[in-house]
DNA sequence: GCTTTGATTGTTGCACTGCAACATGATTTT
DNA sequence: AAAATCATGTTGCAGTGCAACAATCAAAGC
């Protein structure tokens, strides 16, 4: 299982570089335009590995430019997800930037620490397999599948351990 | 496996009253009170094995009677969850009568159809192994997992293949 | 019985989510 | 350059979700 969960010392300036420049030349490959607004709102989010609202990303974007409305950003969202760019976590209405490109269709299983917030991303065919087989053998033809679970990571467990 | 997923043709009224006569009992058994309200929410629920939005079932039980505040029914939903009568969508933002009754703490998949909207619970202790694994793998300890499969039932893929 | 206590519901108000519909501006294509 | 396409701005609104306080109701003890 490939899997990822960032450490809460790791650095965060070159890990959201580097998405910035991956986001780059996946959109120039695709002929897809990665335009100010869309650029703006992806490096709020890498800026962060915790999901964040809606409301929230308009906050951290208005404090270096205008304010941008809800839909501008909805919009911007929208095509950053249609580009694996981000993912939307379905449990906390928030959205958080993609660290490592999955394959197409493959599922990501999200891991929402609940002490710091911040968020893994498991991305295992095991499971995809898993979870599609089980749909199929209910006669169900499944096209996206959600998994997000909620729990404390090694971070949090050891650190709310010496607490005791 | 234990899945279900209600095929379109079955007794809604049969099925709802079940639902309605269990939370009963289960709530006897715990000394939890089945008020007015909460079992009005629940009724709604059970008149669809679809899920339902917060002021969907505002509109249902208005019809019936007083129309009760958002925060009244999310109170009697809260109350509902916690007792495992009624399930979370996180990706609709709806609510669910639960169909059966599942050990507590076993992971439940839904399976969304596109089609009809009719939700399927699997359960399924395997899977519910196999993310605790990968998550616990990444030193992840979880306590919640949600699992939302959208796609196709086999009922609405007969009906679009005969329209072909 | 009566009162106290805790649980439930009602009221008001508000912040956040998410998008429709239309207007404007920017880019690419012909 | 004109047309077509795409992106953003503006306005407005429906839905989600809950905090804080008031009023009510039900069960437990005196």
């Amino acid at each position: 299982m490939t899997d990822v969960f960032p450490p809460p010392d790791h650095n965060h300036a070159r890990c959201a570089a580097d998405l910035i420049a991956h986001a780059e030349s996946l959109c120039a490959q695709r002929a897809q335009r990665l335009t100010p607004m869309r650029r703006k709102v992806l490096e709020v989010l890498a800026a962060s590995h915790k999901p964040l609202g809606a409301y929230e990303i308009i906050d951290s974007a208005a404090a270096s430019g205008p304010r941008p409305a809800p839909i501008t950003v909805y919009r911007a969202l929208d095509f950053l997800m249609a580009q694996g760019l981000v993912h939307r976590i379905e449990s906390r209405n928030a959205f958080l930037a993609c660290v490592h490109h999955h394959d197409n269709g493959a599922v990501v299983a999200f891991l929402i620490c609940e002490g710091c917030g911040t968020v893994g991303e498991a991305a295992g065919a095991a499971m995809g397999n898993m979870l599609a087989d089980a749909a199929r053998s209910a006669g169900f033809a499944p096209t996206l599948s959600v998994v997000e679970i909620t729990g404390l990571c090694a971070h949090c467990r050891r650190k709310r351990a010496e607490h005791t």
